[in-house]
DNA sequence: GATGAATGAGGCTTCATTCAT
DNA sequence: TATGAATGAAGCCTCATTCAT
């Protein structure tokens, strides 16, 4: 049995990016401080990738498709309120900013490169559609008497991927509160707002 | 007397940087390309600026001092709640936003940047002045029992920058909402999700 | 076999720097003339070496390194006079200019350039101990009585690295004389000069 | 009267170019550096001299002028053996280095420049004068049987401009041994050397 | 799979010089 | 006399990418 403690070169340079284009942005990490990091020279980097834009393609790819299943899964899932819906998707947007932080800031961080150019139309959808589904859920909240009537799905959507997007800038893992109190303090924000009492 | 659409190099050059900066990003824009759009030639750049850097120093500072002196303003006014005080803060922020779109876009997107150096020093001081003062006044809030006792104070306040830092992403002046709208439905949201009832 | 006179990239910079260096000085000589003669591009420079700096760090050190080598080996050669010391000395020093020219030419004169730069530390210090060891011998003779009690040391050395540095400016191999016969007549003056009779 | 205190601007701009190309070298220092410590801006430099390069000439030119001048009063005095001339012509050379350090210094520096380009033809006539009285004193002192008949006057020429040279580079005015000193030290080891005893 | 040498475009910056005022 | 804005070439260096091995 090999040693699962092997990490192969392709997910080495891709985990080397990914914490580097966090920290200092796409623009701001070289090709060569990605392979510096994971201990690899030139050749190898474009054995494994077409360009330091694929790179970026493939870390908003797997970022965005998870996030984008997992909504649709909440989206479509039976007997369950809007407001529920709505609590799981900030709940969702929380779990995934704890989990993949890198993967999160560069998704916020690069939003405007990805708006630029042609090859990431894909990303753009997916991203777009994830975007949409909070606003239906919203908008079916309305018309089930959940949320106010007079409640703007569309900047209310944009509101709470804001606050997460936010996150980015100031979370820390070992700062005063956990992911959990701080998603609810914003779920709480939310839903009083929103809410028909 | 002088035309006064007449606008020096100088000015010429920082309203340039700004919209670029605004659109591609600091790393993104080259002075090149600021001098293109200045029509404009390499050596005037350097005449009038010690760097790139120096640049983007200045769009941070006339925009950081500008939200902390009105701010502080709001802070210091005198017979008024702690409520209304929080509502011009975030109006505040939505006006600026609408004012000063680049500058504004700017700051919330190199926010890494300005973090990592020592130049920056003074910004970063007056960032979190202005930051403090959204927290302090929630906290007065607090006390005086016009907020819930379980608010956050900070949480909040990184909530508020986000709504509308996140804005800076999707706000256009031609879209379906004045400022005016989307600012009181944040502001509606967070004063419900955080008031005593 | 491979072709003895292969020279690979590296050591083609070198030469190419080592010669410009020589004949323009070191401010004089940019990156790019250095590429012309070498016929290589930018990026390889680059690869290669740190900077332009590094370059003359290199042809310093490779110079001052086997200089202070060979002097120190006079320096410690048991049984041999004080004046035969220093004989070898001054032939050392003509020998070098005959061999290594464009070295000695360019640690003469950017003699100031590394006096200012604090990279370049160690090179000064290797240049102090050479300049030590003839002040030494010198001393060493006067003591044993080989030299006149009233010779001084210092400005002495001082003479000797001068009139050889100065040989920089206007020896050339095709000239009348032989180095051999410069250094004698060099030699001879300085023997006269400082000699008990 | 006029305050004999007040420096017109163009002996200011000529006073600050000789300290920054004697500390920096001609190529080290910019017009620009030349014209903040000389507390003058852009314009008046290019009112006053047509060139940085006019400058360095006018230093060179006023310096070797000088030294043509006096040497050849030297060359011509009557009743004046010609160890006596020489003698005298090594002090002068001591002398101009304690009374016009910067122009001395900058004179021996750049004297690879000088040699290069066109321009500065009259300044290297001057300078080759200079040398050849040096030479042609020592040619008369062989003949008139006051130097050793197999002394070479060009080399022992050379030899007297260069140690004179390297004193630019380690001379000090407030160093142990005054320039009378030196000037002496080097005299005696160059007269022991080459006299007829 | 992986190396390392090489490329050439483009990045930021400095420079000597010009010129209207 | 002197200013200061402006130019354009050139300087050092970094970059993403290619390719023979």
């Amino acid at each position: 049995m090999r040693n699962s403690n092997t990490v192969d070169s392709k997910t080495k340079i891709l985990n080397s990016a990914l914490s580097l284009f966090e920290k200092n942005g796409y623009s701001g990490t070289s090709v060569n401080d990605i392979l510096n990091e994971a201990e690899l020279t030139k050749g190898s980097f474009y054995y494994f990738f077409q360009s330091k834009e694929d790179l970026l393609y493939l870390i908003h790819e797997s970022f965005i498709e998870n996030l984008l299943y997992d909504s649709q899964e909440i989206f479509n899932s039976k007997n369950t309120t809007n407001k529920e819906k709505l609590s799981q998707l900030v709940s969702l947007l929380w779990d995934s900013l704890y989990k993949y932080k890198d993967n999160f800031t560069i998704f916020i961080q690069e939003y405007k490169y990805i708006a630029a150019d042609d090859k990431f139309q894909v990303i753009r959808e997916k991203r777009d559609q994830f975007a949409n589904i909070i606003t239906q859920v919203i908008e079916d909240g309305i018309k089930a008497g959940e949320f106010k009537s007079n409640t703007d799905p569309k900047i209310i959507s944009f509101g709470i991927v804001g606050l997460t997007g936010w996150g980015t800038q100031w979370y820390r893992k070992d700062g005063p509160l956990s992911v959990k109190e701080i998603n609810k303090i914003y779920l709480d924000m939310i839903l009083n707002g929103i809410e028909n009492h």
